[in-house]
DNA sequence: CGAGATTTGTTTCCTAGTCAACATTGAGCA
DNA sequence: TGCTCAATGTTGACTAGGAAACAAATCTCG
């Protein structure tokens, strides 16, 4: 029996363009001083500020010590604020400086995504889109990932 | 203007799917005890058997430093061997065992994209072989990640 | 109530990369 | 020839994250 290329599977080709995507994204958000993970986390809390670092974790596919350091990061570069609930608990909210960065960095995003995805036909770009989202949903892929 | 979404971006189910597929196979090839950063690695040796680490790390998309490592861990596991070609240069072959290896791990990497795309339907898994093909092919994407 | 079981957030250790500095080797060429 | 400059492979410092151990806090329910 034949031994298959690497090239063979669709996985490699996902691969490829998935880590293309990313990079460029992370080259852009740098120039926030941003990184990909930090940029997930303020826009999760955009929407739900005040959120718990477990439910944090899962709504970003991390482990809950990923998301304390994380928050270190976070909290060291005044961008989201801890604040704790009594108990062992705590929340996590943006900063005014934090919450005035998202729109730019949600600017880039978009950005990056039209600018990857523009030598695509219309049609193209869809089925990708709905493929893409058929697979999520019939593998059940819960996890979310960073950008 | 309303501030879009993580999920309103393709590079973000992109990237959860790629995710999905990569950490399946890591997994699966865990069993042999070989990463997939190695499994790669052998897999290019196995057709271009001889040759030197700069090669490997373009074909790989990964800097020397990484490769390296990567054939310093291969080298302990005997799955790989160096040899001096006189001066500073260096030629990497797969051993015996690292080439008799190879085959079952290509095996795992057929069934694991087989399993992962068997939940679209014929012509889904080919539009998306297709389209993501087009992305590499028209963004320039010449790095080769993984698997 | 209270005792075990669970959950929470942190921490430590580990892995697998990048980046940049480095010594060594080789090539080009005046 | 000999000088300079580029390329090679290695190394050390650093980063981001996972896994697992942990202490503290909270639940559960007899």
């Amino acid at each position: 029996m034949p031994i298959s290329d690497l090239t063979d599977h669709t996985g490699y080709w996902l691969r490829m363009v998935s880590n293309a995507v990313s990079q460029d994204f992370a080259r852009k958000v740098a120039a926030e001083d941003v990184t990909v993970a930090e940029w997930s986390f303020m826009r999760v809390l955009f929407d739900e500020d005040g959120t718990a670092p477990t439910l944090l974790a899962s709504r970003m596919g991390m482990t809950r010590g990923a998301i304390s350091k994380l928050a270190d990061r976070l909290v060291a570069k005044r961008l989201v604020a801890r604040a704790e609930t009594g108990g062992r608990g705590q929340i996590l909210s943006l900063t005014l400086e934090g919450r005035a960065k998202v729109p730019a960095l949600a600017a880039m995003a978009d950005l990056n995504d039209a600018e990857y995805f523009s030598v695509l036909s219309g049609d193209d770009r869809e089925a990708l889109s709905r493929i893409l989202r058929t697979l999520v949903e019939r593998r059940g892929l819960t996890e979310t990932p960073l950008d």
